[in-house]
DNA sequence: TCTGGGGTCCTAGGACCC
DNA sequence: TCTGGGGTCCTAGGACCC
């Protein structure tokens, strides 16, 4: 059995959990930029507030007049807090893979084996809720793709109490039954509208087809689904956290960006951020690629896209990105434009132990590199005082607006909270 | 005025190998 | 007249996820 552990509203209870004064009050959590509405929690989502809406498209005296709390996404805090219910879970359960930032699958423990499957669902969410004070759904069934269902039902119906036992075949079928296809695991916008070309509107409808006309048909992840809709378990419990296959580092401008050398600067910090996920990671990549784009939704000027690439000597130097970055920036740039966002993509990786090491340079001046930048991360890692690249420039006009950043509670120590007693 | 960021997997097509 | 077969690796693009 698997159990899918999913964490409710995750980013806006995050911001709950330091703030009882706002506790019952609609609370939503925007994207980078401040951007589109990324997080309600239900007082928020019985507004209507939809996922993905636009921030500036709400009306200020509609978020005045339902006291709406808004914050700006605050990874930092986010991040810690999924440790902390990652780390619940870890002593709760013998076998967990960590799936996003709010949900990992578990092998419920043999020492539970004497309870009831939906007693042991409730001994994690009570446990998850002491520890943290974050909300958990907990779904259980025989195949990842019916533990995710569970999970949706556990979610949508609160007289489930947050916790739903899929593993008898005639409740898999009648929760299929009733629920929309576009709710399974992997059917997206477009599969959903494929799907309802065929008459295929309930998960139980997609269910029924044989699992080699859909491969014909469509690929083998649909495949997967179908028989794990069926409780023929096709995906396993990965709890090896894999070597990651790419870096992407990109932002959306806070103002649209002009000038060649603000966008150069920008380009410069995404490229020397990547590089040190590179380097923390261990790893060396082999291919960098660079993309600047204009806003697509400016109906007044033509959208203009555009990205350049290069293959590379396995590195993970920042200067060699660096310089690489600017070569392909300076490639695509088209002058005139208004740039909304930029980013850079590390991939094509090895390892230290497979690098193959560039026939023409000096290798004692490669160790040298090596060392200058381990002692470049060791700074950043540990003081206040940052060590930086010139191309990073010091003004950085290129910055993302976070007008409601909330405070790393748990991770700064002048951001931990004052406990006043009376 | 204003619309996120970071990933994975699969497939097709091209270059290349023997 | 007639021009093979079986591979691998890489990249780009499209789908999906949270």
């Amino acid at each position: 059995m698997f159990a899918l552990v999913d964490v409710n509203s995750f980013y806006a209870s995050c911001e709950k959990v330091f703030r009882p004064d706002i506790n019952g009050k609609p609370i939503i959590v925007l994207s980078n930029n401040d951007g589109c509405v990324i997080a309600r929690n239900n007082e928020a989502k019985r507004l209507g507030i939809k996922m993905g809406h636009p921030y500036f498209k709400i009306p200020l005296n509609f978020i005045k007049q339902h006291d709406i709390q808004v914050f700006s996404s605050n990874y930092a805090l986010y991040a810690d807090m999924s440790n902390r219910v990652m780390e619940t879970l870890e002593m709760l359960t013998p076998r967990i893979e960590v799936y996003s930032i709010d949900e990992a699958f578990c092998q419920l423990p043999s020492s539970m084996n004497h309870l009831p499957l939906e007693l042991q669902g409730k001994i994690i969410r009570n446990t998850i809720k002491q520890y943290t004070h974050l909300t958990v759904g907990v779904g259980i069934a025989p195949t990842k793709t019916l533990a995710k269902l569970a999970n949706y039902a556990a979610k949508k119906w609160p007289q489930t109490n947050g916790v739903v036992d899929l593993s008898d075949i005639r409740r898999q079928h009648k929760l299929m039954t009733i629920t929309p296809v576009s709710e399974v695991w992997g059917v997206g916008k477009k599969l959903h509208k494929q799907f309802n070309a065929m008459n295929i509107y309930t998960a139980m409808d997609l269910a029924r087809l044989s699992p080699h006309q859909i491969r014909k048909k469509f690929n083998i992840i649909v495949e997967r689904t179908v028989r794990e809709l069926n409780g023929e378990p096709c995906l396993s419990l990965e709890e090896m956290i894999e070597s990651r296959k790419q870096i992407i580092c990109s932002r959306s401008f806070g103002e649209k960006v002009t000038q060649f050398n603000i966008m150069r600067e920008a380009i410069c910090n995404y490229t020397a951020r990547a590089a040190e996920k590179l380097r923390s990671d261990q790893l060396y990549c082999q291919h960098i690629t660079i993309f600047i784009k204009t806003s697509p939704f400016n109906k007044v000027t033509p959208y203009y896209s555009n990205y350049g690439s290069e293959a590379l000597m396995p590195t993970n130097d920042t200067r060699k990105l660096l310089a690489s970055a600017q070569k392909i920036l300076s490639k695509i740039w088209l002058e005139g434009e208004q740039y909304q966002k930029a980013g850079v993509i590390l991939n094509n990786f090895c390892s230290n132990k497979t690098k193959q090491f560039d026939m023409f340079s000096n290798y004692t001046m490669q160790l040298k590199n090596e060392k200058l930048m381990k002692t470049i991360d060791k700074i950043n890692n540990s003081h206040n005082c940052k060590l930086f690249f010139a191309s990073q420039g010091v003004k950085g006009q290129w910055h993302m607006k976070q007008q409601f950043l909330s405070p790393a509670y748990t991770t700064q120590i002048k951001d931990i909270a004052n406990v006043k007693i009376t």
